[in-house]
DNA sequence: TTAAAAATTTCATATAGTGAAACAGTAGTA
DNA sequence: TACTACTGTTTCACTATATGAAATTTTTAA
């Protein structure tokens, strides 16, 4: 006996080839798949009847409107630009974080590459403590709401969150409080460095404005100086803006 | 028999429970579902195998970097920034969307109001006939760029899409050109309207800016004019930036 | 209007999914 | 360290659900 559901697992092939190629009809779907017409008749049916899948003259689509990761984010709104100046000087793509809740959500991106697959991060949301954009916000907060933070992280993480855990991050944000930027090396094995500075708004932290590059593009040395004129950026923006 | 797949059912089911509070555990999963243990295992496991759920000690959160709606988009990148005069001035939303092969895609939104349920709307992608945003898009691209565009439309859409349709939508992109911009009135069993003007980049249009606002916020009357301060907008932009 | 193609339903059956229970792993406490 | 309680994982017997072939209905295109 399989330890996994093919059922399940058919289901979600159809949701992953109608995300590749919507607007598609039963005949095409069940050749693209290999799946039996009326198997994959039935399939589609309870994807339609729970509102992942909509069927329009025979033609089925995914239903963006009910999407799973479409969560409903209750803070305040940011918006910045951010120079080209920026992102050719470093090599690297920047990112606008917004907290919801326990988690930071990446609300604008500005690749600097004319690679566009980097906009496919837009919208995700990672626990604050896994993330420079997250810390960036979270060191800045007044204590208050810090503390309500780090108790919900219990709740909210992925991660089994213990009390040391919680010591070590209340340092880490005591760290980056000093030096102003918050710095993540967690995707260290795939040579990548975050580097996040807080934006103000009525002289509260609302959102953090990142950079990720390699750690050629981000050195060490360079850390300093390259969260100064991140902070000049998103100082010009508070100007602007609020 | 039932015509519907009550497996599929329970996995999905299994989705939309993490959607709403993630990092919980089986135990947990199982008893908020009234699933047996073995079964909600089960699904769990194949969740995981197909990489739509992630598992990190014992706590099983969504898998936020594999979503089936996080398509990779390849075209240039955009940014903007917008005045929020222009989004009290109107007491409207304003978003930018890129063109990805027939569908426009929400990179970024302006909400005027502290409600930031209007970010949910980020990453959504519609097909471009049915939306201010691609319209204003298509609309200005060269025509042999928009014929391919208008022949591809038979395989993206959910709609059926004639060659009646075809006329009617070339008419109304050519309306589009002479005006200046891209007004949709299709949701207006809501009352809602949208305006979108072209953003250019390299005098080629690269994405769009649209306002989005009740009949009141965005008045008959009133669109010549609302869409030249848009475009004046959207011309500072392309000089910013381009 | 007709024929072909696609969509939907039916039916027999077997296999995939279920749930109870056994087993293994983990954490906390005395 | 040993014990207990709880959780996670695997096994096993059984049947209900999913499958696929085929029939029927609907849709489409000429």
């Amino acid at each position: 006996m399989a330890t996994s559901s093919s059922t399940l697992r058919n289901g979600l092939k159809i949701l992953k080839l109608l995300a590749q190629h919507s607007g598609q009809s039963l005949t095409t779907i069940s050749k693209n798949l290999g799946l039996n017409k009326s198997t994959t008749f039935r399939l589609l049916e309870t994807l339609v009847e729970e509102k992942q899948v909509k069927k329009i003259d025979h033609l089925y689509s995914l239903d963006h409107t009910n999407s799973f990761l479409k969560k409903p984010i209750s803070i305040d709104p940011v918006s910045i630009s951010v120079s080209r100046d920026i992102l050719k000087q470093f090599n690297t793509t920047a990112y606008v974080g917004i907290l919801s809740s326990t988690n930071v959500v990446i609300t604008q991106v500005f690749p600097v590459k004319n690679d566009f697959s980097e906009f496919s991060v837009l919208g995700n949301i990672t626990p604050v403590h896994l993330s420079a954009l997250g810390k960036a916000i979270v060191a800045f907060l007044p204590k208050d709401k810090q503390e309500i933070i780090l108790e919900n992280l219990h709740y909210d993480i992925g991660t089994k969150y213990t009390l040391s855990d919680h010591t070590i991050f209340q340092k880490n944000l005591n760290v980056i409080e000093e030096k102003g930027y918050a710095l993540d090396d967690e995707e260290s094995s795939l040579g990548v460095r975050c580097l996040a500075v807080p934006i103000y708004r009525n002289h509260q932290v609302v959102a953090s404005l990142g950079l990720s590059g390699s750690f050629e593009s981000l050195p060490r040395t360079g850390l300093v100086r390259i969260s100064k004129i991140l902070m000049r950026s998103s100082q010009q923006i508070t100007n602007e803006f609020f």
